[in-house]
RNA sequence: GGGCGAUUAGCUCAGUGGUAGAGCGCUUGCUUCACACGCAAGAGGCCGCUGGUUCGAUACCAGCAUCGCCCA
């Protein structure tokens, strides 16, 4: 049962705007509708579908967020009220080491840790918890306004997600591009994983350089210095490199090194690719199993390699003893952690004679994403995706398709972030040694009931559903792989896993590929990249048209926000204090491309005026329809051409804005088009254009007044549609309080489209010039402290004949009542009298009234009008002297130079001319 | 070390090969019958520096400086 819509009652019209009871009551409003849902059946072609960047469930909502939901709302819902058949898909990410993380603390502080609860009571543990606080990022996107379908929301531990991971996970390695192999990968010790490249932060960090000698096999009286960051790494030296080309040490190439607290000899290799002449010493160690530059050179110089560390990240004995570290030296590492084990090694080092110095140095080191820990590059079995196989590439279609514009970028400059990183993409490491996530559907063969194993026996066995028996060996003792896969590898599948793939669906035929993609540029790699290379390889078809990458959020002083620094603006407690259509605008209008956003309070708080602005405008204008607006909202337009001049030019003014705004939006200019919409808004329905009906609206003339009003609610009407993509509360709210329709709702409302705009010809220099003449006015009032009660009289000595007349047909009483005159006279032979302050304007020269000027007041205000006119004045006749100028610059240029001189030099004529006037004066009767 | 971006009013930021723009802040004046979360007016800029292209550069190009980000 749909409720009722609710009230928006027009007597509960508050001077202020009170967004926090009309944001609650529209949103259930929305949800309780379906308005959101997407219509499988709509008849029309034009579809628009996003799928929604999912947070991760143990988020809670931050400003990169609110900006980031807040632009896709934009999106969807201005599609929406176009009528495309729109889909927006919201959903979560199970982010295995971060949940797991949450909750592996709760355990900590119950004293007890996962181990002890094994790994089905853990999981069900962490369900549990998911059921509890996951879903507070879903509550909060809901305040936002996030116009989603709800009813579609998925989570890539749903069991449809999670069936299409296991689908791309057997086909992939089907096609030999998912493997497993023994690889040097990045370890986090303190979570206990393996992580992928771009999970690795590279961080400047104040660390030591230890300078240490090999003594020389041949002639231990002479050594090799090296040096390095990380001593305790030594241990697994497979070699000593120089560079071929160095002539300090080149002779050594070929003979070996006495690896120092072992009973180890090294081979000296010759390699200019890992040797950095000027760097350190000129002599480096190769430790295969703990660097990546390394394992590359030990590829080249078919090295062996040494893992010092166990899966746990501590020193491993059985390494110890295989790289024949010295008894003593491996009784006191074995066990122990990095750090501790370096201060032994360095320690033994020092007290044998091989540590010659060690110095400050500052160097890049990696950390663990997630919690910041050192990462140890070391040797591990993890699966692996092949992203560059030859024949059957991932990478390459996926850089095609950004290439050839398949897929757009928006900012552009992002492709070049993309290509760089997609050139030299390296195999992406997938598997997790945690338990929350998707665990890999590959099972190992024991064959403890059938006694005897095959070789073959030691491949895994990969398969959507779990195998009864091995297939070598007929063993039903299978046991399967206990990682998990990446969180990533699900969320590279989001855009057609969570249209139902691998099922064929009717979501997927028809809103795949979808149309656009907004994220940040923090996730280009871990996710968007990924996206299209398994969409084009599984839907043979790019995941989405558009990515519209946007920026950071940062705090005022331009530091990245975050919970230690303690400079996190909580959008929930903004929402709270100023609206959220406050925050919704102040980001919008500040998604400028390719910067990014320093946000202020400041500026939150201006665009909660611009609420009530709106909302004040609302209410003046309810106030002045006795029978209610919507009579005047259902009345066909009048002629355009027989409207009042204020009417005939918000009218024009308004369809400028219509095309401009939907230009805008085309563009992703989220910024422009707010700005547009706040300038006409405020400045000039607000400013001018309701000043000017006020009296129409007070006066006797009812068909006038009528006619008035049609046009100012229906320019009203429109802006509200025009805004609501940006502003839905306030608009909703408004639109209900105008059309009492309970029914409908401005969310399926149509988005407006510039009409046929009416003639415009002198009109629009009539207002402009009206607008000019009046602010001269106040500015001689203002300058010249003249009290606001006091009437004054004032003239205009036009150029053309015609614009006198219409300005004194139009504009004679607004120009009165505005500029607060008991008299205004327009004509071309008008005479300046001599008792007079004046100005000028493009349309000609004005004069006010007043008794007892101020001579000499009067002379520095006029001299300082002039000398910014002549300031102008001489750049532009630089111009139109310079005969080059003349000779090369275009027609058009050149024409509107000249008018615009001829304009100037009038004012300055007329300037000057009053100035003499007033000198005379001042002859005549001195101060 | 490689790449990218930024540098415009006090602050935050738009912008354009042809007379520099906005919001906030600031100054002055206003209980003007929608709004003081308001109205009106105003002050405030060698558009980072140096060259080049051009009739003309804040804008295009190169170099430099400073800051930021990404990658190694």
């Amino acid at each position: 049962m749909v409720q009722d819509a609710p009230r928006s009652d027009p007597a509960r019209f508050d001077k202020p705007y009170s967004p926090r009871e009309v944001e609650e009551r529209w949103h259930r409003h929305w949800l309780d509708r379906g308005f959101f849902e997407a219509d499988l059946n709509a008849s029309t072609d034009n579809r628009f579908s996003i799928v929604i960047p999912p947070p991760n469930i143990t988020g809670s909502l931050h400003l990169g967020h609110a900006l980031n939901n807040t632009l896709q709302d934009i999106l969807v819902r201005w599609h929406r009220m176009r009528g495309f058949s729109t889909l927006w898909l919201p959903g979560t990410d199970h982010a295995g080491i971060a949940t797991q993380n949450v909750v592996e603390r709760q355990l900590l502080a119950e004293g007890t840790r996962r181990d002890a609860l094994g790994r089905e009571k853990f999981i069900q543990r962490v369900w549990r918890w998911r059921e509890e606080s996951g879903r507070t990022i879903v509550a909060q996107l809901k305040r936002l306004g996030a116009s989603c379908d709800w009813s579609r929301e998925r989570f890539t531990l749903d069991e449809g997600l999670s069936a299409a991971v296991r689908e791309v996970f057997v086909r992939l390695h089907q096609e030999g591009l998912i493997y497993r192999g023994e690889r040097l990968i990045n370890w986090c010790p303190r979570c206990g994983t393996a992580l992928s490249d771009i999970e690795v932060e590279h961080e400047e960090t104040k660390g030591r350089m230890y300078h240490i000698k090999y003594p020389l096999a041949d002639d231990p009286g002479q050594f090799l210095t090296i040096a390095t960051t990380r001593p305790e790494t030594m241990l697994g030296d497979t070699a000593v490199a120089v560079h071929p080309e160095d002539p300090r040490y080149n002779r050594r190439i070929g003979k070996k090194v006495l690896l120092p607290l072992t009973s180890r000899t090294l081979p000296i290799v010759g390699d200019p690719i890992l040797v950095d002449r000027e760097f350190g010493t000129g002599a480096v160690k190769i430790t295969p199993g703990h660097d990546f530059n390394d394992e590359k050179a030990a590829q080249r110089h078919a090295l062996p390699r040494i893992s010092l560390l166990t899966g746990r990240g501590e020193m491993n004995p059985a390494s110890l003893e295989e790289a024949e570290v010295e008894k003593s030296l491996r009784d006191e590492i074995a066990g122990l952690k990095v750090p501790p084990a370096r201060e032994i090694v360095v320690r033994r080092l020092e007290a044998e004679g091989f540590l010659i110095q060690v110095e400050d140095h500052r160097h890049a080191i990696g950390k663990c994403y997630r919690c910041k820990t050192v990462v140890e590059p070391t040797l591990s079995p993890q699966w692996f995706v092949k992203v560059n196989d030859l024949k059957n590439s991932l990478a390459a279609p996926a850089i095609e398709a950004v290439r050839s514009g398949r897929i757009r970028m928006i900012p552009e400059g992002w492709k070049n972030n993309y290509f760089g990183w997609m050139d030299q993409i390296q195999d992406w490491c997938i598997s997790r040694q945690i338990w929350w996530g998707h665990q890999i559907p590959a099972w190992y063969c024991r064959g403890n009931d059938v006694g005897q194993c095959r070789p073959e026996c030691k491949a895994p066995i990969v398969a959507l559903k779990p195998p009864d028996r091995c297939p070598h060996c007929g063993s039903a003792d299978l046991v399967q792989d206990p990682d998990v896969l990446d969180t990533w590898f699900s969320s590279a599948l989001w855009p057609f896993s969570t249209l139902g793939w691998p099922q064929k669906t009717k979501e997927l035929e028809r809103f795949y590929p979808t149309s656009a993609l907004v994220t940040s540029f923090d996730i280009l790699f871990f996710w968007v990249a990924r996206m299209i290379m398994m969409g084009l390889h599984f839907m043979k078809e790019i995941p989405f048209r558009d990515v519209y990458i946007h920026a950071l959020v940062r705090d005022a002083e331009g530091q990245k926000m975050s919970k230690s620094k303690g400079n996190v603006i909580d959008p929930l407690s903004v929402m709270e204090k100023y609206g959220t259509d406050a925050l919704r605008f102040t980001l919008a209008s500040m998604a400028s491309p390719g910067r990014d956003i320093k946000l202020s309070e400041e500026r939150i708080e201006g665009n909660r005026n611009f609420a009530n602005k709106i909302w004040n405008a609302a209410r003046f204008l309810l106030m002045n329809c006795p029978n209610g607006a919507k009579t005047y909202l259902e009345r066909p337009l009048p002629n355009p051409d027989a409207l009042p001049h204020a009417d005939y030019w918000i009218w024009f003014r308004l369809q400028q804005v219509i095309g401009s705004v939907n230009r805008n939006l085309e563009e992703y200019r989220f910024d422009e088009a707010s700005r547009e919409l706040y300038q006409f808004l405020w400045h000039e329905f607000c400013d001018w254009y309701l000043e000017l009906i006020k009296p129409v609206l007070y006066g006797t003339d009812v068909e006038a007044a009528d006619q008035t009003r049609t046009i100012a609610l229906q320019v009203f009407e429109t802006v509200l549609r025009l805004l609501h993509p940006f502003m839905p509360f306030i608009t909703e709210e408004l639109w209900q309080i105008l059309h009492q329709q309970p029914d409908k709702s401005i969310v399926l409302a149509p988005y407006p489209t510039a009409g046929e705009t009416p003639t415009w010809d002198k009109r629009e220099g009539l207002m402009n010039d009206m607008i000019a003449i009046i602010t001269e006015i106040r500015t001689i009032r203002n300058e010249l402290s003249i009290p606001p009660t006091l009437q004054l009289k004032a003239g205009m000595k036009t150029h053309e004949p015609d614009f006198a007349d219409s300005l004194m047909r139009y504009a004679e009483n607004d120009i009165k009542r505005l500029a607060r005159l008991s008299e205004f006279d327009a004509r071309i032979n008008l005479a300046i009298p001599s008792n007079a302050v004046t100005f000028v304007t493009s349309a000609g020269n004005g004069f006010v009234v007043m008794e007892g000027v101020d001579l000499h007041r009067e002379q520095t205000r006029l001299e300082k009008n002039m000398a910014a006119v002549k300031a102008t004045l001489d750049q532009v006749e630089a111009k139109t002297k310079n005969r080059e100028f003349m000779e090369k610059a275009p027609a058009l240029v050149k024409m509107k130079t000249e008018e615009n001189r001829e304009e100037l030099s009038r004012q300055y004529l007329a300037l000057s001319e009053r100035l003499r006037r007033i000198k005379e004066m001042q002859k005549e009767r001195p101060a």
